[in-house]
DNA sequence: TATGAATGAGTGTTCATTCAT
DNA sequence: AATGAATGAACACTCATTCAT
């Protein structure tokens, strides 16, 4: 806080940061194995020199990315503040916040989707994960049991399953945005096409979960 | 059709199969780009030489197989005989026939996510996917008309919604079942849970389109 | 014999034998570390390629390399006839022949050096060496026997020993021939010097084996 | 001399001969090429900036160990004081001496051979070294003398070829017990083995010089 | 004196594709 | 119809060395 508080010398750590939202890009656009170290390190203004430097190898920076991803979708998730809603407010919010993310960040889906192709290979060896989704399927299941003793929630469902449907629906949609815009023969990305979608993904999670009154 | 029914030129027919059916497991195993037509080649104890003579390159490779997997799947759909069922019975026999579908062929997925991957970059240039797939949505839209029309199904569902949304529930599960089985920490394959997923997913349809009594 | 006895198609063969020349070049030159694939590749008229198709990989041509190095050697000694000569002109043979060896396959020393600098790491995985090598030891051996027998070598010299002494005698002034130039500061490699090199060489070999008389 | 006699700025110095003590190791394990600037860093505990500092590049700080190297062997010699031996235990002392020396710093025997691969490029740019030598030369001259005169050695020896043979005896051996274990197929480095060979080579030497009796 | 950041030119290796038979 | 040989462009990764502080 006294001399120079924020520079740093020759700035390692924004060379790191530029690093690994060029590797964001890279990889959400072309996967795991498509991704090219030179195209990453240009895109981060740095040499491709730093990028082992500091990250080891093409794969430890792709696990260090997905990590990251994971952490930032969950920390935004926590930041939702359920408790303070109804139940079923909190539910919907928790829907369009689902399908706000997937649609703003939509390299997660696309990492995700590489981890996957490599069997989570990487996410195996995370140790941050764990802690991070434990405390999310227990803000769910927190909300659930809530619902539940207010009665307006069906007693019985799984939060995992809950979990799985919410997110399925949302990010299959977005996903499969290409190869659908062509089987379904309509643009699935413009705007009132979003909006219905998002509108029926929330009546799908509402009947499942609200007792029908 | 009329000239030489049975006799083919065998050997080059069996030799297109086969190389057609170890190119669907390895682009599925590693994506088109992680695919190696070495690979592929000795796989289908075909020469190298001869992918290139029947199928041109590896993307043309990639589209055919892509094909055959949507003109499958279609196919399959087709032999359901849903106008032979009751609404109910014939949606939820629907459900159960998407999710083992892709249980039974995985590579299906990850052939599908590829090509995301590609933003459909060879669907786009295929012709025979769009008459599968508008015989495919009347199918659903069909059904749904049906079972309005007994008043069983709620009105005014869009059946490219909900095809899409049916697809979603057991796509997403199936896809990410990796990263999933880390993040919930349990095993998503096992067969109990699969049993507790397809009901799952039953529910969460019947749900959205049937009329609440 | 009938068609095309000689011609191969395209030439693997002698493919493979360029690349092999070219390699063992390059190794004695730089060792194992320092020496260039690409080098290799263009000395041997051949493609990057071709070496990895041929050989797998950069050690592995190394050990090719070696154990052809080794096989030459053993085979070219095996020629000696050496029982066809009494025991005091056959062991001055050996003794020349080892010489001359290292003095027209300079490469073999260097290449030996080199894999003693990586622990004899290529030679533990080969299989070929024993052979050769067993059968050089029991000729050494035998007309070790031989000289003992007719009362002009002493007995109860280890077979190992001698072998090792007469090549350490050769070896070790021609590889360190470039040091050894500069701290006597002489021309170690000029025609005299090689000779008396030699005839210094030969007279220890005798007056370590031979009786005294 | 006179000066400063006991403090010196310490730290520049420790930190040189810190670096000078990481690189005769790496150097030796892996060769003048195969040698890592940063792991000599590493492993004085500097910084790579301080290696270009005081020695200017990495082949000058080769040729500034490998002279270190020479002067110690020499220097080590010189502290025999043969003369004050008998001829025969005098140069009995001497081949001793040299094995012991290459058993006991090996990284001698690899620095050399890692010269002798760069043509001695090194050490034809030294300055100490062809004085230490000279030195060395004179003393086995002047031991052959002097046994000459008291009737012990055998006249007309070159002490040079003498010097090479002591030397040849030992460092071949030592330099090749990798590949020579596996080709003889014993374990050249176990305590008898060694003392086996010492008295061999003792042995080799005795019977070359000394006049038969 | 000392240090972490940064770099350009390589280095082994891989891959889709074409050539010659 | 089928095949082994050959290639050029690219790719992940490394290294000695210099820059900035």
């Amino acid at each position: 806080m006294t001399d120079k508080p924020t520079k740093r010398p020759r700035d390692a750590e924004a060379t790191k940061a530029r690093i690994l939202s060029a590797a964001k890009k890279e990889f959400a656009k072309n996967g795991l194995g498509g991704a090219r170290v030179d195209i990453i390190a240009n895109q981060a203004k740095a040499n491709k020199r730093m990028i082992y430097h500091y990250f080891g190898n093409k794969e430890d920076l792709f696990q260090t990315v997905l990590e990251e991803a994971y952490v930032d979708i969950r920390t935004a998730e926590q930041k939702l503040e359920l408790e303070h809603l109804p139940p079923r407010e909190a539910l919907e919010r928790l829907v369009r916040f689902t399908w706000d993310y997937y649609l703003r960040n939509p390299e997660f889906i696309t990492l995700v989707n590489s981890e996957n192709l490599h069997r989570a290979r990487h996410l195996k060896k995370s140790e941050v994960i764990e802690v991070v989704s434990r405390r999310f399927v227990n803000m769910v299941g927190g909300l659930l049991d809530r619902g539940v003793e207010q009665g307006v929630f069906r007693p019985g469902i799984d939060p995992v399953q809950l979990n799985i449907t919410i997110a399925a629906i949302g990010y299959y949609y977005l996903t499969n945005r290409f190869t659908g815009s062509i089987l379904f023969q309509r643009d699935l990305m413009k705007d009132e096409a979003l909006e219905e979608r998002l509108a029926f993904n929330i009546e799908t999670i509402l009947r499942l979960v609200c007792v029908s009154r």
